[in-house]
DNA sequence: AAGGTCAGTTCAGAAAATAAACTTAAGTGA
DNA sequence: TCACTTAAGTTTATTTTCTGAACTGACCTT
C-alpha cells in the first residue's frame, strides 16, 4: 500500500497520517506553530534537503493546513501561514511533546515552556473527557470499532 | 539528515518523531491500542508488506513501546504487548483521530466510538490546562523556546 | 561588480519501500 | 500420507523516494 492510498482509508487515524504521517511534515508544523513562515527558516531549522522542504510545504498547502501568500511581488516571495485546521494541530503537537518529555530520556534539558494565555501559567496539556470533565487516564478508554461486528473472531454466526 | 539522527535532537517533538514518526508505526500503535497483539493481525490490518511490519515492530520493541513475549514454545510464537509508555500514547492517538474527524472530510462514516469507562459516556478528548483546569483553545498558547533568547530577531540587546 | 539573500529546481547516487515468493514448524482433514 | 492452513517471519528483485550538492534567477547591499 502506498502513502497516497491512505487518504482513501475510512479510519481517521489513517487519514490523519496521510496528511501528517511524515517526520519532516510534523517538524514543519512544529515550526509553523512556533511562528515560522518562510522557506529558508523552515529549511534552516529542519536540516533536511531543500527538495523535501519544498515538497512537504506544497503537500500541506494542498491539504489546506497551510496557505501560501505573497508578501512581496518583486521578486515574488511567499510565506506559509497556518489555516484554522493547521492551528488545530497545536494540541496534537503539544500532546506529542508532552509524551516525549514524560517517556523519552534526554528531553529534560530542552523543555519548551507553554504558557496558557488566559491564566498566565506554564502548563502541561491534560486530556479531559468531554462528558464528565475528568482527566482521562490511558486505561480508562474502551474502543468500540464500528466494523467490529463484521469480523471479531469472538463472533459466531448461528 | 537521517531519520536515526533525529534521536539525538534535543527537541521533544523531534525525539517523539524518531520513535513514532512513520505512518506504519502509528498504524501499528493504533491497532495495538485497540488490542491487537499478533503479527498476522497487524499485517492484515495494515495492508503493507510483511517486511515493514516486522521491521516496525522490532523498532517499537527496541524503544520499549512494545514488549515481545512468547505465548507458545513449539513452534516459537510471540505476541507484542504495549508497555506503560506505549499505553501512554493512547491520548496522542485519540487527539489525532479527533483532529481528523473534525477537519478532514470523509471521516464521518467511520467513527471509532471511545467510551470513558469511569463515567460510561462516549466522549471526545479535550485538552485541558493542568494549572487552571480550563480547556485550551489553539490560540491560547504561547511558546517560550528555551533557545529563543539566543536568536529571536525581535530581541534587541541594550 | 562582487557578494549575499530568498525561494526554489535539478540531478546522480544512495537508501528505503514494495509485492511476491520462500521458509520453518506445526496443526487439520480426508 | 498428502494437501491445505496458520503463524511469524526472511529474502529478493524492482520501484520509489531521499540525499547532498550544485544551479537558477531576481533582487539588494557595499
Amino acid at each position: 500500500m502506498r502513502w497516497s492510498e491512505l487518504e482513501t482509508e475510512p479510519c481517521p487515524v489513517a487519514r490523519a497520517m496521510s496528511v501528517i504521517g511524515d517526520r519532516w511534515t510534523v517538524l514543519l508544523l512544529r515550526d509553523a506553530l512556533r511562528g515560522v513562515t518562510r522557506f529558508e527558516e523552515f529549511h534552516r531549522r529542519l536540516g533536511c534537503s531543500r527538495a523535501i522542504v519544498s515538497e512537504r510545504l506544497a503537500h500541506l498547502v494542498e491539504r489546506s493546513i497551510l496557505v501560501r501568500e505573497p508578501y512581496e511581488l518583486h521578486p515574488p516571495r511567499h510565506d506559509y501561514r497556518l489555516t484554522e485546521s493547521g492551528r488545530a494541530l497545536g494540541p496534537l503537537l503539544m500532546t506529542m511533546s508532552n509524551w516525549a518529555e514524560t517517556w523519552l530520556p534526554g528531553t529534560s534539558a530542552y523543555r519548551v515552556r507553554r504558557i496558557h494565555k488566559t491564566c498566565g501559567h506554564a502548563f502541561q496539556p491534560v486530556i479531559q473527557c468531554s462528558e464528565c470533565g475528568e482527566p482521562v487516564a490511558p486505561g480508562d478508554v474502551e474502543h468500540v470499532d464500528p466494523r467490529a461486528r463484521l469480523r471479531t473472531p469472538a463472533q459466531k454466526p448461528a
